[in-house]
DNA sequence: AGCTAAACTTAGGAGCGCAAAT
DNA sequence: ATTTGCGCTCCTAAGTTTAGCT
């Protein structure tokens, strides 16, 4: 029976859920283990949003909602400059209150931070005020902090009746706002607010944080919809920068930011049949590398000989990217962001070579911060040509030299792309993570598991994927106490088990002085009781063992972005565990298409 | 071919609300 | 009843890739 009988058995109670992804069913079923091939309509696929490019045919919405206007301070509050209380205007004002806000954050006491904001501030000043504030350090923010601290408690404090009154209104305005119409369905919207103005603050060393990021108008945004659709209107007064019918891209709503100058846009949430189909298609693509990569792969061990140093840097670099699942590494603009690197971007000071270490052979130490400035730090025994080659590529170069300097990410996935259509760096990031969660679940699980023990062995195969994707999160505020209050958990329950141990030993030797059948009851009832702690000391350390190695580790951005969710469809079929101990609602939404096309026996 | 802008995916953390613990 | 812990949602920054231009 193929899949797509088994779609149509199901889509009679699916088809309100998930009615709009019967065309993904049916693509799925052609392009992935389908015993019926449909070559055109492979190809069409692969083709992807090409024929043609058009992404929607019709597109209906409200446009983005924006935030309230600014509320200013009630009279009693006041700003402070050189110990006297200022009163400002409500421009210079607004951005004040931004900063106190942020008053007990760590980063308002860092010197980048406080310049730019200082300069950004004076930019919203009357002139008088520019005059008289010319220092940070003179400025008293504590009242305006104490105000904002006083109305969250407030809000905190309200009655029930008053928060409900308070949800009834937001999902109200989710309603309205939250949702288009894509051809006809109705489609949740990911992100349909308009960012409010506050101070930026990006990752890791920044140059620009404490800049102001400025309130954005409806004359600053761009309005994309169909040219027959109600077009959505403006706030009174107001009208939109612009409205353009261009149903080539997939975005509602733009505008540009004025920190970075980037552009920010409204666009679908994952669970929409848009988004949903170009996850199909990426985890698609990924499958199709698995047939190539050993071509690949042997290809590039040749690059390394060749005669021309760039093949021979991107032969290296491809390995790393394969290997160690490294970004692409795209050059950044000094000084516009943090110092960050990934792998065409590496320098020599990144990485240092060992002849030998701990007992390996040409080990590579690698030491950078990648995206987000998360570090990346490893120790890798790596092929002796390649080890040859990278003291070769660090020849001649002082520290803060590209480690590979003849090449880039755009021409690195142009020869990607010609070893395999549709492939690019990141497409080996997700061949890795899946095909290593397809391992693991598959070593890790045994039929006879517990549900628990399964689950388990499901966050194992998680983990060994974040850490090769180099996932990190900041260690929770509480991990250490928490450890703790575990740390004596077992350290009772091990005190029972001993002297349950005891106890029975006891009772072994008075059943062999004199065996009755109360001793031999007294026995058993023992043995079971030392058997049941031992497990439940056992489940404790492996809770602990979990936690521990998840102190660090985020699994849930390899869940949400590089697993095919199929595989863990599918394991849960086969080893029964229920998709809801895997995938939470906001999950189950996301991977809808998996979930439903998705057969026991997938293999990824 | 190389550059930049635009489009889209991936990322960690803040904050909130609910449930478990005290 | 209150506090604490934790998962979920939202937020938006920071990447990659593609498109478009010269």
């Amino acid at each position: 029976m193929n899949k797509y009988g088994i779609w149509v058995v199901q889509s009679i109670t699916y088809s309100l859920k998930v009615r709009n992804f019967a065309s993904i069913a049916c693509l799925g079923s052609l392009a992935s283990d389908c015993r019926v091939k449909n070559i055109e309509s492979e190809r069409r696929w692969e083709e992807g949003q090409s024929l043609d490019g058009q992404k929607w045919k019709t597109l209906e919405h409200k446009g983005p909602l924006f935030p309230p206007e600014y509320e200013p301070l009630p009279k009693t509050v006041s700003f402070s400059y050189g110990g006297k209380p200022v009163s400002l205007s409500v421009a210079a004002e607004e951005v004040a209150t931004f900063y106190a806000k942020m008053l007990d954050h760590e980063y308002t006491s860092k010197e980048v931070f406080q310049r730019n904001f200082f300069t950004d501030w004076r930019k919203e000043m009357t002139e008088e005020e520019r005059d008289l504030i010319q220092t940070l350090s003179k400025c008293d923010f504590g009242e305006i902090h104490g105000y904002f601290l006083a109305k969250a408690e407030e809000k905190k404090a309200l009655t029930k009746e008053e928060k409900q009154v308070l949800k009834e209104e937001a999902s109200k305005q989710v309603e309205e706002y939250g949702y288009c119409y894509l051809d006809g369905h109705r489609e949740r919207i990911g992100n349909f607010r308009v960012e409010p103005p506050g101070l930026f603050r990006g990752r890791g060393e920044h140059p620009k944080m404490g800049k102001l990021k400025k309130r954005v108008l409806p004359e600053d945004i761009t309005i994309n919809c169909s040219k027959d659709s109600n077009i959505p209107v403006p706030p009174r007064g107001h009208h939109w920068k612009k409205v353009q019918h261009d149903n080539a891209v997939t975005w509602l709503a733009s505008w540009v930011e004025n920190v970075q100058g980037s552009i920010k846009y409204i666009m679908l949430n994952p669970s929409s049949k848009l988004k949903g189909e170009r996850d199909w298609q990426k985890f698609e693509i990924a499958r199709k590398l698995k047939s190539k990569v050993d071509m690949i792969r042997r290809q590039y061990c040749a690059d390394w000989k060749s005669r021309e140093m760039k093949k021979r840097q991107r032969g290296v670099a491809v390995y790393f990217i394969d290997k160690l699942a490294l970004r692409a590494g795209n050059e950044k603009e000094e000084g516009e962001t943090a110092d960050t690197v990934g792998c065409c971007s590496l320098r020599v000071e990144h990485i240092t070579l060992h002849e030998k270490l701990d007992g390996q052979e040409c080990v590579v130490e690698f030491d950078f911060l990648g995206k987000d400035s998360i570090r990346y730090y490893n120790k890798v025994p790596v092929e002796k040509r390649v080890f040859k080659n990278l003291k070769l590529f660090m020849e001649n170069k002082i520290p803060e030299d590209d480690l590979f300097d003849r090449i880039n990410t755009a021409y690195l996935n142009k020869t990607l792309n010609e070893s395999m259509t549709g492939l690019t760096a990141k497409v080996f990031r997700t061949f890795n993570a899946s095909t290593t969660l397809q391992e693991q679940l598959n070593k890790l699980t045994d039929a006879d598991m517990s549900v628990q023990e399964k689950i388990l062995s499901y966050n194992r195969a998680n983990r060994a994927v974040a850490i090769l994707c180099n996932h990190q999160r900041a260690a929770p505020k509480t991990f250490e106490k928490s450890m703790q209050l575990l740390q004596e958990k077992i350290a009772l329950k091990q005190e029972q088990l001993d002297e349950a141990k005891k106890e029975l030993k006891e009772a072994r030797n008075q059943h062999k002085e004199c065996s009755t059948d109360k001793s031999r009851k007294l026995v058993d009832k023992q043995e079971k009781r030392v058997k049941k702690l031992e497990e439940q000391l056992k489940k404790l350390q492996l809770q602990m063992t979990d936690r521990e190695e998840n102190k660090v580790i985020a699994l849930g951005t390899s869940k949400l972005n590089y697993l095919d969710p199929r595989i863990s469809v599918a394991w849960c079929k086969k080893f029964g565990v229920p998709i809801e101990k895997i995938y939470n609602k906001t999950q189950r939404d996301k991977f809808a298409w998996a979930i439903d096309m998705t057969e026991e026996d997938y293999q990824f």
